[in-house]
RNA sequence: GGUCCCAUCGUCUAAUGGUUAGGACAUCACCCUUUCACGGUGGUAAUAUGGGUUCGAAUCCCGUUGGGAUCACCA
């Protein structure tokens, strides 16, 4: 049988981590075995709907590289993909589970049902409703009142699944709560509506958070009563804010497009969210999209929760800006060179800056100096290691200055060539030559290459009116 | 509270009865160096806890503790 995993969000207009990380094990489980990849959207909670949830949806999917062998936008031979254009299907399948004594018809209202159990007292909602004859349900639903259909559990004993990731499941069918599988308002709800489309899309393996574990049951006994058998089950354990907390919305914690917006690559985040709560079993860990769909395996999959950590991954995304190709790295930082005049040289800029940023957004506060000199205080021309201070840099700068309006070759060799040979002649340390004037250009204490890299970025026009200002200044 | 799940360095994890408990990030030190990075070398750092089982336990069993999930006309 042809193995088939389906992503099934639901459009609330956010692209969690834990969602993505999921919908990347689905990924790689389908394509490590030839399967395929399906994406589904779970809708049936109008309530919730965010307008253009769905192409964030799309769009996440589509940056990251994980296509979809069927799906709303390209259809495929199971579809409607879209489970608000399902609800005569679910309308079909609850009916006929009351028929087969899976499902009852209820008329509770749902603050009959709320008064009824009582957490405290650990009371179940014990619905009257079960006691109504077929049917005399069938006559009040034909009479048009309202009704949600609910699923009838008489089953006793310990209900008993195997699940992939965690191993053998035992859970007393006492425990299990006799939910509303259609709403009042026609809609289904997850706990019918999962199961099934994922039995009429011919669904292989279900992956998906652990919190469903408890109520695998639950739709094992709709599987059962449909004479259908159920798929594989993949619980993974929940990606992490911290000890205590889930990364959530809520929390304000970030989502795939809020780590795009600060500068970590696509390729990165998929790399380290695969390594949270998977691993290969060697020590490589850096991977493409591609190597995962060798080298993935479900029983590599971790049953404890793992906590998303941003250094880790930042780390990861500094990785892979190094591996770009310089014709890449420029392309991508060229958005964030917008404001630079017009005389910088851009393609030396991004030399230097390749191997210093970690993220995209990097380059804005390390190469900030370059758009404006910045204020400085004249405590930065004083450095130990290199011997120097505002009084060697008052010296020195001069000629320096006048050096450089002498240079033709504005190549960073040429430069250095040049500074060197003045050190010498002035009987001076390279660093009493070098390390005033990057302050001079710069007014940085650090800054994306050395002086002489500098002074090619800026340009000759504008490393000569910088000298020119930093003699000023100290004198 | 009932039920279910989880527990190795600060973090991600390896070690599926026998290892000096390994790797990566972070951190610290040193080297490289035209500041800062990159790169290199080395260090600090973990089996939650108490009992078993066994010649031998991070690993198997039981208890304890801690954490999480679930108990919606949300998914």
């Amino acid at each position: 049988m042809k193995t088939r995993t389906r992503f099934a969000p639901s459009p609330t207009g956010y692209m969690h981590i834990g969602n993505l990380r999921t919908a990347l094990y689905e990924y790689l489980i389908a394509k490590a075995n030839n399967g395929d990849f399906i994406l589904r959207i779970e809708d049936t909670d109008q309530k919730r709907y965010v307008e253009g949830a769905t192409d964030i949806i799309y769009n996440t999917l589509k940056t990251v590289g994980m296509n979809w062998d069927e799906g709303p936008d390209i259809g495929g031979n199971y579809g409607p993909y879209v489970q608000s254009e399902r609800r005569s299907i679910y309308a079909e399948y609850a009916h006929k589970l009351v028929e087969l004594g899976g499902a009852h018809y209820c008329f509770c209202s749902k603050s009959e049902a709320d008064e009824e159990k009582n957490d405290e007292l650990n009371i179940k909602f014990k619905d009257p409703c079960k006691l109504i004859s077929l049917a005399e349900a069938k006559k009040r639903v034909a009479a048009g009142e309202p009704y949600v259909i609910r699923q009838t559990i008489n089953k006793k004993g310990k209900s008993k699944y195997h699940d992939e990731v965690y191993g053998d499941i035992e859970i007393d069918y006492d425990e299990l709560d006799e939910g509303v599988l259609l709403k009042s308002d026609g809609f289904p709800t997850y706990n019918f509506a999962n199961v099934v489309d994922d039995h009429l899309m011919q669904i292989t393996h279900v992956v998906r958070g652990n919190e469903y574990i408890s109520s695998t049951p639950k739709y094992n006994l709709i599987y059962e009563d449909f004479g259908w058998q159920h798929p594989q089950y993949v619980h993974v354990p929940p990606v992490m804010k911290d000890a205590q907390h889930k990364l959530s919305k809520r929390n304000g914690d970030a989502s795939f497009q809020d780590l795009v917006a600060k500068g970590y690559l696509p390729e990165a985040i998929i790399n380290y969210i695969a390594l949270l709560g998977w691993n290969p079993g060697n020590d490589e860990e850096i991977f493409s999209l591609d190597d995962l769909k060798k080298i993935f395996s479900i029983e590599r999959l971790n049953r404890s929760p793992a906590i998303f950590d941003i250094t880790k991954l930042t780390w990861m995304n500094g990785c892979y800006i190094r591996a770009l190709s310089p014709e890449k790295f420029h392309e991508l930082a060229l958005p964030y060179y917008k404001d630079m005049p017009s005389n910088v040289n851009l393609t030396a800029l991004s030399s230097v800056l390749q191997p210093r940023v970690e993220t995209l957004a990097d380059i804005s506060s390390q190469a900030d100096f370059i758009q404006e000199m910045p204020e400085y205080n004249l405590e930065l021309y004083s450095n130990k290691k290199m011997k120097t201070d505002a009084l060697i840099a008052k010296a020195n700068l001069p000629a320096v200055r006048e050096i450089l309006s002498a240079q033709n070759d504005w190549s960073n060799e040429a430069l250095f060539e040049s500074m060197k040979a003045l050190a010498e002649k002035l009987g001076v340390k390279n660093g009493q030559i070098l390390y005033p004037t990057r302050i001079a250009l710069s007014g940085k204490e650090t800054t994306p290459g050395g002086a002489t890299e500098i002074a090619v970025i800026l340009g000759k026009e504008e490393t000569l009116k910088r000298l020119d200002n930093a003699i000023q200044k100290l004198s």
